[in-house]
DNA sequence: TAGATTGTTAATCGATTAACAATC
DNA sequence: TAGATTGTTAATCGATTAACAATC
């Protein structure tokens, strides 16, 4: 039975899902059942279950899930078979790392322009993407409608930015900036705050350490 | 009242509130309520006042908080004050990026060496940090005893050189190479899964374009 | 003092886990 | 067929929200 409304917690576990399966596939592993998953995973079969449940049916009793099949279907569910276009805007240090490490095709986007304000930047190729000067961005998207923009300007312009972005039509930003941005919402925003995570860190180490583990 | 155990939930919030009083300091705000605070950050009240509770009693009634206050009660519970030394383990073009952008003092880290396997990065300096080989990895933590390594290495080398940096004593490790790393208990592991986060605003997006919004 | 706002207890809501009939 | 495992309903657990006495 498909749900109406799907929780973030559920949602977030999909990619970790499709992460799993893909590992479990180039290993030439067939099928698995939901028991199995959760004790790789270090979840409950149950929670796997609740989970698939909310999109619809792909396993089979006595027999568990075949790996490709559900793989496909969360590829599916997450929207990886229906390429989008996405711009990276702000092509600094993070940026690059961005164009040269990530492999945006796997998630269904299509990567093929990048913009940034710097003149040494500009015209140059990273990794087979060009980089155009932000003066182009308004006619960029005129003509190519990305869906996704990637937000990795200074925490200084990202605001601004963001605004000019939304306001040409993106539907989603994956934001990078370290700030909360202020936006419409009909605009999605992913927040990846690395000072956010390193805190969450810090906090268990000093916690840890005050409390002298398992000798108190 | 002190809780015992702070579930996960509070401790990712408290980094959020941290920037926010941030935010609120350098505009020059002195005092806020919960109230006042709950409405910029989109949470309510009570939430704000119960996660606080967790570890003490910070305001005055009739008055609310005092911002710098708090945001320094905020910070000495997440452990900025107690500086740790950190590593950067991978020092291709994320590493980089990191090096470039990051203000790891912030968070209470001392950075002051990076390592690679490059022989082009070995014996580099960015941003005043020195890149090392990672023969040099051994010796250097028997003396430095770095408390957190940035794991910025290819996919494929994660889990050998987590295996290592675990063996070389360190608390936490910030997983940057989107694998699940296998890990003793002990060892904390903040995961930045890029692939995992960009996945959930695909799914956002194709849902919402599916649905047909507010038209259906 | 009167008004505002806290910290905390109680109520509600939602998410996770357990149980089990259905069935491959 | 017998055993295994699903999808789903019910029970439990935990997290969020509401309420309010205490008090600055």
């Amino acid at each position: 039975m498909k749900k109406q409304h799907i929780s973030d917690a559920v949602i977030r576990r999909l990619p970790r899902y499709y992460r799993y399966l893909d590992e479990l596939h180039s290993r030439g592993i067939v099928r698995i059942s939901s028991s199995t998953l959760g004790k790789r995973m270090g979840i409950t079969a149950s929670q796997i279950r609740q989970d698939l449940s909310c999109f619809g049916e792909f396993g089979q009793q006595g027999y568990g899930y075949n790996i490709i099949e559900l793989r496909a279907e969360i590829g599916h569910i997450l929207g990886v078979d229906e390429p989008r276009r996405l711009i990276i805007v702000g092509a600094g240090h993070l940026g690059h790392a961005l164009l040269q490490n990530f492999d945006f095709a796997q998630g269904g986007f299509r990567l093929d322009n990048a913009f940034d304000v710097s003149p040494a930047l500009i015209g140059s190729e990273v990794n087979g993407v060009a980089v155009r000067s932000m003066d182009e961005l308004e006619d960029y998207c005129a003509v190519h409608r990305p869906a996704v923009a990637v937000l990795t300007v200074p925490k200084s312009a990202a605001q601004e930015v963001a605004d000019r972005l939304v306001a040409l039509g993106v539907d989603g930003i994956w934001n990078f900036t370290n700030t909360e941005l202020m936006l419409p919402e009909r605009v999605f925003v992913e927040n990846v705050h690395f000072a956010d995570s390193l805190l969450t860190l810090s906090y268990r180490i000093s916690k840890e350490l005050n409390n002298d583990p398992k000798k108190g």
